[in-house]
DNA sequence: CTGTTAGCGCTTTCAG
DNA sequence: CTGAAAGCGCTAACAG
């Protein structure tokens, strides 16, 4: 039925060893034997049994990925780096949405290392001590990407979210906005909600200006939410004249919601957020954001798994949180107050 | 090192067969015996290797992806389909980006075969004969996702991608639209491109109108190319009063130069086009569109995938051939002509 | 440069 | 209800 290496063997007259090592290109092979090991592959249509090879070599050659959800463009954009990475160095990735939910990312974690990848990238909410947990009985490297854990206990790559905050903010202030409000995500989610909230924070304070409590509102950072959101900052006597969202998504809905009640981005009121989703420059006007270098981070993490697959590198705690640029974007929703 | 099964037969006093019951939720298991090896298990920190077991049950419970691009968003959608209905019934994905190029996705097919999936789920460009060829090697079953093959030899699932054209150009005609041009995608393209092209053609013969040369303009089914596009169209001395985009994105390029040149949509010009992706209602005006069903592609394909795996039902070759229903999204994009 | 020989960790008859 | 034993297909020393 199916053609083993033992098989191969027999046609080509050699032993086994001799068939594994020109299928792993071990050069300690003469050339007119590779040569008759490669007629007797071709001649029975053999296919290396890549389980088998796992099983006896340890290494599958296969890395999980676990991502909050795959038809979020912010993860799948990264997803897209992380596999682009993988590829180039030979691997594949088992891909697992775990939409964020503690009990799902533990379950996942668990079943990629019953299937023995060689190394894990943790895309997900918030890194709890049971996730910590659920890592340390992992033998293989692991890395958070797009997320910290509290403890730098775990290599990460991400950006500094306080920071690409706190500077779209202050494009804002530049511009001479002293009303700024803020679309913020859940305070409970460290990067996108609490870090990009302190960034708002710092900036206001920095300029010495003063939060105002009702200038504040939670959203979920979907487009809808931004939609809803918005119509709070319209009903107060004083206006914002311009309004930071965590997210391009919530700052699109914002503009719409604007427009709908016959305000003119930017002139009426100034809009910037933070992500550069591909849809930032595909909406009128063109959103000025804080650019979050999304394949860039699926990257380097992925890049940073293989060394650490490799052992090149030891994982040596705090040198391993990597922290990639941010850069400002402008485009068209920022105007200077009139 | 690693604890093994055998591990835990000697720690609760078993046979390695007993614990494999046990594992596997095997019924013939006194519970008293039951509960012994769950304590040596969890005494033990043990975890199931399923290399192992993939190598001596030969079913490795994952199946194979191959996706033009995950970080595409229609592709995305489809994706979290597959994944989720592949989770629901333990199963784990591979995930290999492919980009349509006829090379890659044949050296993927054959790395998945070789990994020993259980299934293959192939979204891609043109199925060509090669193609047929890999599929041909493989022992496992395959699905085709949003493409199918000339002959028909392989289940798929899909829409009916000229009917949904065919019903958007009419609902232009309804409107009174008599001078509607096409942004087309690639006619060597069979679903996306040739397809939908003859949708729009057989409406325009249906209603009795002539095809104008001039009012068809290929792009490459993004945005960037929707906005270029159109511009042409705009140089026409006798313009067109309606446009039909075979994708969202390019339709929300065309309306976006209609509006960049002061032409009001719809007002002065109606868009439609197919595939509902999530920023269609996310731009203003909304995109009247065609919904493609992405994610039920990818449940359905994906549950299909599951019946073959259990030879539930053997490929009858006609009977595999999918179409899901496609239904008109009436937004903000089409109006009476004026 | 090539062959022999043990396993890798688990499932699966087959007995009992 | 439980155990013994034979692999699954391949890699990896170790000899030669």
């Amino acid at each position: 039925m199916t053609v083993t290496i033992y098989d191969v063997a027999r046609e080509a007259g050699v032993s086994m060893a001799t068939v594994s090592r020109v299928v792993n290109n071990n050069p300690n092979v003469k050339p007119q034997t590779r040569k008759k090991v490669f007629e007797a592959i071709e001649r029975l249509g053999y296919r290396p049994n890549a389980v088998a090879r796992g099983l006896a070599s340890k290494k599958t050659t296969t890395v999980g990925v676990v991502i909050p959800d795959i038809s979020n463009s912010i993860f799948s954009e990264v997803a897209r780096g992380i596999e682009d990475i993988a590829n180039m160095y030979h691997y594949n990735i088992i891909l697992c949405n775990a939409d964020k939910k503690k009990e799902k990312e533990i379950r996942v974690i668990n079943t990629l290392l019953e299937k023995q990848v060689d190394g894990l990238l943790f895309m997900g909410g918030t890194v709890t001590e049971e996730h910590l947990q659920a890592f340390n009985t992992s033998s293989v490297p692991i890395v958070l990407c797009a997320t910290t854990d509290e403890q730098n206990a775990v290599a990460s790559v991400d950006i500094d979210h306080e920071k690409a905050a706190f500077d779209a903010v202050n494009v804002l202030i530049q511009n001479g906005h002293r009303d700024i409000a803020m679309i913020s995500g859940t305070l409970q989610d460290p990067a996108n909600g609490y870090a990009r909230y302190q960034g708002y924070k710092k900036a206001l304070e920095a300029a010495g200006m003063t939060l105002r409590e009702d200038y504040v509102r939670i959203g979920n950072y979907r487009y809808e939410s931004g939609l809803e959101v918005t119509k709070h900052f319209l009903e107060l006597k004083d206006r914002p004249t311009a309004i930071f969202a965590a997210t391009d998504e919530m700052a699109i809905g914002a503009i719409h919601t604007l427009q709908d009640n016959g305000l003119k981005v930017p002139e009426d009121v100034s809009v910037i957020s933070v992500d550069n989703i591909r849809m930032a420059s595909m909406v009128r006007p063109q959103l000025t954001t804080v650019a979050m270098p999304m394949y860039d981070i699926g990257a380097v993490s992925m890049r940073l798994l293989t060394k650490l697959m490799n052992k090149e590198m030891k994982d040596a705690s705090e040198l391993m949180q990597v922290i990639l640029p941010h850069e400002v974007i402008h485009r068209n929703s920022v105007a200077h107050r009139s």
